[in-house]
DNA sequence: CAGGACCGTTCTGCATACAATATACGCAAC
DNA sequence: GTTGCGTATATTGTATGCAGAACGGTCCTG
């Protein structure tokens, strides 16, 4: 029940995959996968009427869509003038960066020691971390992976308004990575699973602020010398 | 469509922008208030057309409302089953207290050590401090009070996410305290204004923190015996 | 008498249509 | 040549109408 019904909605220029559910959950899902996989770049300006038609809907679940991205931060709707794409400064990168290395440290911990005592659910994540350390070929295809590991990860933490604005910020930021410190990940990212199988909590948020922090840094690093991410106005 | 019932709409009670911008944003306005205020209380079921009907406004605007303070987790809305009034369990209660106390330790800081070299600012700052001070006779004025108090005040923190995940998780849990703490906020919030006078970032950090901690454990003493907090379903 | 299925009502989600406002262009005045 | 204003266009916000799903009640059946 989730593949088949990209054939709902048509002539997708950017279109991944569809949730069955409603209109606007599709239209968002959409919208989400086009600005997260850079197919919609930061500045790029989203005009209702031109969006809803490419989609196949209404406006009326279209800007249901957008206010709901605006909510994620991944669009700025600005009164009556239009919606774009929300462009980040390296300040607010920072930002971002200092939210996470807050929320993740303390989330991964608590999520490490409850699984140390769900074995099915230990197992589990393991699962994901193995198939995450394989599909590191592929671009786009390791990038899932992560995200899917740390979603699934955090969600054992047993504080679902933190796992929620955890998986914001790291969609957030994630597009602006340019994925060339997969090496770097990947040793943070064993160590993370070295610490899910011996049930080290405080291990693993260390490794996971380190981790962050070294993003922070490199991050940072490639964007002072470019342009200042497409100003929007 | 009226021009009367915009006038009963805003009821601005902290001025956080402008004028009279868009009927979502005044809907918005009046649903949030009522729901911080308790007149509409947690699992109340919130009907479009009624309340559409109540507020002189198209269920359009409406239905933008619900979604924003979905976002804002004032309200839950359930696929096409409606929406209702968020109601919070003590778990929910003790996430909410963890992330406020993570987040506004370290935004105070910044905000203090920021005002420290803003004169104007922090002048209008104490001002508030003093006016929160003086407003304590009235209980839903003294709310008030102190709620604009640390939107300014944190909004010096140079940090806008964290500013308004702050005031989100704020609105979130103070509709279920019962107000009689307030000689005990009174001493935690003197605290911060001396500090804010002294500039001293990480004693406001410490009294905020503390203040938190208070209060947390305060509100869920007095939940424990309750009822657990109207179950929505 | 209890349980379940059918049907009417009610409500939400979506599409279409209308109104209002911001933007862009052209023209005139300085 | 530049600046300010007025009009035309484009785009957003809102209202109304319609289709489909969820809920409640009633009737039928075991």
């Amino acid at each position: 029940m989730t593949s088949e019904t990209t054939a709902t909605v048509p002539r997708g220029s950017f279109l991944t995959a569809v949730a069955p559910v409603s209109a606007e959950e599709a239209v968002t899902a959409a919208l989400r996968d086009a600005i997260l996989s850079g197919r919609l770049v930061p500045g790029e300006r989203l005009a209702q009427a031109e969006l809803a038609g490419q989609l196949g809907v209404s406006r009326i679940p279209l800007r249901d869509a957008l206010r709901r991205l605006e909510e994620e931060a991944l669009v700025r709707i600005d009164g009556r003038r239009g919606a774009w794409v929300t462009a980040l400064t390296t300040r607010d990168i920072a930002e971002v960066y200092e939210l996470r290395i807050m929320l993740e440290g303390r989330c991964v911990q608590y999520a490490v020691e409850n699984l140390s005592t769900e074995d099915e659910h230990r197992a589990a994540v393991l699962e994901l971390s193995r198939r995450m350390d394989e599909a590191g070929q592929d671009v786009m295809e390791g990038r899932a992976a992560r995200r899917e590991f740390y979603y699934v990860l955090y969600s054992h933490a047993g504080r679902p308004r933190m796992h929620r604005l955890i998986m914001q910020l790291r969609d957030n930021v994630g597009r602006y990575h340019v994925l060339q410190d997969t090496d770097l990940s990947h040793a943070a990212h064993s160590e993370v699973r070295r610490c899910i199988e011996s049930g080290d909590g405080e291990g693993a948020a260390g490794a996971v602020t380190k981790h962050l922090e070294e993003a922070r840094d490199d991050l940072l690093a490639t964007m002072t010398g470019e342009s200042p991410t497409v100003p929007v106005e």
